[in-house]
DNA sequence: CCGAAGTGGGTGCAAAATCAACTATGTGTG
DNA sequence: CACACATAGTTGATTTTGCACCCACTTCGG
């Protein structure tokens, strides 16, 4: 459903293979969403299905031929109609709090083991985003397109910046 | 795979029928994760397949017999591995940052419209969590089961404090 | 020259999750 | 009395996701 959406979204920008599309979904999309290169060929060939996209062989000299798919009218109306539909609430899922919810079976030291190792992560995982950040060129933000994408991306350095705050508060008071 | 993990750390904490199981979901749980009714129950029989639980049928007057399921040795071993073979990473998944990535395929008021019911669904939803954590004996606090599980609340509680303020940044500067 | 990594695409299978019914009975409200 | 809601659990169908493979060819590094 929302893979869909998102391919639909990326077919938007330019037309694209089903490998160029994981290779989105690996860099500049990977802080909001992920996608297995199965799931992407599948959601590919069903969004042709439904006369979302269409394809286009190109054939490359040396490498494998270019499954090029374009998007349609209809695929276009598609995506427009997810977005005016309204923001989606999706409910909240996180398995490391479950960790941390259950947490008490451990003794101390375990605890504190298991969020530190969390707080590494967290750490990595934001110096990642704010490297990304930089590669950013700010004039480009000026034009809405480029400053939503940023944006998303500001998103989730926040949520990982509140992470490690959150981290750092639960090991000083952990009893 | 994590459902199991929850449900046998709720099974740790006193026995339950599935039917208490999916209300811990929708209250105390909430905040980090959901399960659909039919998963819970479906989940429940293969920790007993497994032996990580036992049921016990306890006859009632005037309702329905309770399927009351007992954590096993075997059950709370299985739950104290998952919580010490470290910290889980889960990628993340967040559908309506996929709006916002494509927003620009909207009109500019669309757009506001769009993050300004997301701010209000943020705001009732953060609501919603403080007084959950109104509701915790701050004393009782002092235990690190307790402690814990409000940590996680909390954790909760900055997520979406820290949405509400990025949403307030992005309807700011929105070009 | 060998092997690793990149380009490009795909299949099969199983687990996880979701949606929508359906079964009973009891209790409280208008 | 009818109707909604709570207790308690179950079934079927479908979708979504994840993992592990498989193909063929090219380019690059050592």
């Amino acid at each position: 459903m929302v893979l869909a959406r998102l391919i639909l979204g990326l077919l938007c920008l330019s037309p694209m293979t089903g490998y160029e599309l994981k290779k989105h979904f690996d860099s500049s999309i990977n802080h909001f969403w992920n996608a297995d290169k199965a799931q992407i060929y599948r959601t590919l060939a069903q969004l042709v299905d439904k006369g979302y996209a269409t394809v286009r062989t190109v054939a490359q000299s040396n490498y494998p031929d270019r499954q090029e798919h374009h998007i349609t009218e209809a695929g276009r109306e598609a995506l427009v109609q997810w977005l005016s539909a309204g923001a989606v609430q999706s409910p909240e899922r996180d398995p490391f709090m479950g960790q941390v919810f259950f947490a008490a079976e451990l003794e101390r030291d375990e605890i504190q083991n298991l969020l530190e190792e969390r707080r590494q992560a967290t750490q990595y995982t934001l110096d990642d985003y704010l490297s990304q950040r930089e590669g950013i060129d700010m004039r480009a933000a000026a034009d809405r397109r480029s400053f939503l994408m940023a944006a998303t991306l500001d998103h989730a350095i926040r949520q990982q910046a509140a992470e490690l705050e959150w981290l750092d508060a639960v090991l000083e008071y952990l009893p």
